[in-house]
DNA sequence: CGTAACTTTGATTAGTATCAAAAATGGTGG
DNA sequence: CCACCATTTTTGATACTAATCAAAGTTACG
């Protein structure tokens, strides 16, 4: 089953990141891994499943979460093209959340083993898929902010940019141009919000000409007043990164 | 300025999560590494700073935070004896947030680049590391969880939960009886709520026979009804990882 | 074309914020 | 050891944000 190629949007998600050797490359691109389709709703995981894969999407969008004892749930991450689900599993056991496709989705599946070996073999693999996990907590830490201290508008302001930023970063479309991936009600169980508050909130926004809307698709009419009313600063997404010599040099 | 033993706390920690040969060990005590001693109230690091050391504390409370345009503020993490603040550094290069010492505090401060060289001369150490970084992941997801899904009492017992939890795995006190290291404002910038909101909270967990109060000490009359009171199940705390052999096998 | 999922609307309520000020605590210097 | 000051905790009154409940439209899908 080695369809290298069909890796491609992880390489190009990780060399975005931090710089990738062609050997580095190569070694990421001959993964062992199954392509799969999953259908809109379905889910990839559940709290509670041993760790023994680990999924990257190729195309659609997915979302890991976790449901509480009321049945309430709160949307942890949105996953996009290039975006590991699970990277952790390389190293944890058991899935402490949920994973859940919200669109048609399409992701390769790699054994966690398989990862773990390969960076232990090439530790700069490792750092670049470090990197690409301290990405995601880093915009973890902005979700925290966000439900924390902002007010509904603010929040979903805020995703709405950060949406926008990844996909246009992903080569998806344009920051201020895209068709939203979540419905109401997920985009409620993103921000902490019931749906109904949710499309208060959207209505508003769309009456102070910051956003139009037809069918699913979301349209920015001013980045930058979108910007503004998110408190959204894009440093979160694209933090630099150290460049260590992979080759040991005064520490041995 | 290498006095090997003062790195123990790390140490110890790392050993809880993982398995740590005596050679991962030893090299990690003997890490470069300065003590340094931080009244309360005063920053370790703020937003924008370059990343050029990583932080352990050694003894006494540290938080993460992030600031907003009105002042407000959201604290990202609270850290305690053993823990990394910002072990990141050793691959990032800007801070995305800021640290402040909570309580007089006494940290490690370890040159990112010596650890950057240690991950990349022994990828046994760098799963280690990375397996912390991924625990404090699992730790901002809990958050996250609390911040959006939970109201204000169950957040509140979800939080003093986990405190006691953290603080009986640092051997620093029991779960059910410890010393509250943060104010009722700072437990308000952890929780996403108001001063004077968590002050209600307080009598109302006290009222209700669930902890009593002297001093900053906090008692809890019930653990387990605490644990109900705040949804809390602590296995996201302490999750188990896979034990990937770290000399290659197949995948050369 | 029919049905299920999603969006929109309105009325009411609950939870938490805000503001203001008093009481208690903790640390400091005399 | 006490008096003083700054910080923290506590109390109360009022305002507002967002939740809840219910139902009607609308869209998407098979």
């Amino acid at each position: 089953l080695l369809q290298p190629s069909l890796l491609l949007p992880l390489v190009a998600k990780l060399a975005a990141h931090a710089p990738l050797s062609d050997a580095d490359r190569d070694a990421i691109l001959s993964l062992p891994h199954e392509i799969v389709e999953i259908e809109a709703g379905r889910y990839l995981f559940r709290e509670g499943d041993r760790a023994t894969n680990c999924n990257v999407v190729l195309s659609g969008f997915a979302c890991t979460h976790k449901l509480l004892p009321d049945g309430s749930r709160q949307i942890l991450a949105v996953h996009m093209k290039g975006d590991g689900i699970d990277l952790q599993n390389a190293l944890m056991i058991l899935m402490d959340h949920n994973a859940q496709a919200l669109t048609a989705l399409e992701v390769a599946v790699i054994p966690a083993q398989a990862i773990g070996e390969l960076m232990n073999g090439r530790p700069s693999v490792a750092r670049t898929l470090w990197i690409e996990t301290l990405i995601h907590a880093s915009i973890q830490r902005e979700w925290t902010v966000n439900l924390g201290r902002r007010d509904a508008r603010t929040r979903i302001a805020h995703l709405l940019c950060e949406l926008g930023i990844r996909q246009e970063a992903a080569g998806l479309a344009d920051r201020d141009r895209y068709v939203l991936p979540l419905t109401q009600e997920q985009l409620a169980d993103a921000t902490g919000l019931t749906a109904v508050h949710v499309n208060c909130v959207l209505k508003g926004l769309a009456a102070d000409g910051l956003i139009t809307r037809e069918r699913r698709s979301l349209n920015m009419q001013d980045w930058h007043r979108m910007a503004d009313s998110g408190q959204f600063a894009p440093d979160y997404l694209l933090p630099a990164q150290n460049d260590i010599p992979t080759q040991p040099s005064s520490w041995a």
